[in-house]
DNA sequence: TTGCGTGCAAAGGTTTTGCATGGCA
DNA sequence: TGCCATGCAAAACCTTTGCACGCAA
């Protein structure tokens, strides 16, 4: 598709990897920082934002913020999945994303292009609200 | 309901007065305080951000974020037209938000949460996408 | 009068930018 | 070798907090 993203440095390599491996978590600046110094291989913070930016702007990290308060949170998303075709719920509680790959929610995004003439962005689009789990502890 | 918002002082009359009547734009701390000052009535930045904290806790006030980046914007949403029980599809190219009274799209909350275990906070989620008039500008 | 709300200014945290250096191609 | 990427530090922002004063009840 576009591998023209720049040189290959390990900085980028490192940082790919880490998002990749937590893949199902979300990651604030901060704590990739810390993690890749704590292994030996410290990311000025620029570079961090700067990459992040670029891999946001290529589609294969996405950019959420639990509720805009504290800073923002990245998270690596496997365009070979399809993962820009289904939703994703993101719990406010532990932070988990759940992947969905109910052709129900498939449907609503037609159904609101249809009916509302509204595109909805899927890869932009992310219910919040809390999973299964907490929902036991919690209450 | 709650009416025990504390005092009532002219600088939360006017916030409150701005939020209603832009109640369809997407407003920023910044925006409120320049209109405010250019009214003739300047707020404080630590004021506006207090009151809007007591709004968005009493429900009469949502904080988004367009995606991560600029600050955060606030919203004032009638309570009383059970906004807090549908979805929001807001445009990322012109910032409208839209309301949906659609059951189609109501269903899908006890959808998720009955096939999913996940209950979602409609307060709280958003659909980012394009709408029919940016649709046709930009296209 | 009492105490909450406001303003100002300073602090705190996150993200961006400028510039010199280092590394990929 | 030519550029792009990195790092550092400073700057730019956004948001919160402390404290004294003013105003609503």
């Amino acid at each position: 598709m576009k591998n023209d993203s720049g040189y290959n440095t390990k900085q980028k390599e490192k940082l790919l990897s880490y998002l990749i491996t937590n893949k199902d978590e979300h990651t604030s600046v901060n704590g990739i920082s810390a993690y890749l110094a704590a292994e030996g291989t410290p990311v000025g913070t620029a570079t961090i934002y700067r990459q992040l930016d670029r891999l946001v702007e290529q589609g294969l990290v996405r950019r959420y913020t639990i509720d805009g308060k504290t800073g923002a949170c990245y998270q690596y998303v496997d365009s070979d999945r399809g993962c820009h075709q289904h939703f994703h719920l993101k719990c406010k509680s532990c932070g988990k994303l759940i992947h969905t790959d109910c052709e129900r929610l498939s449907d609503v995004s037609s159904h609101i292009l249809e009916h509302h003439g509204f595109y909805v962005d899927t890869s932009m689009t992310v219910f919040y609200g809390v999973c299964a789990d907490c929902r036991g502890n919690a209450k």
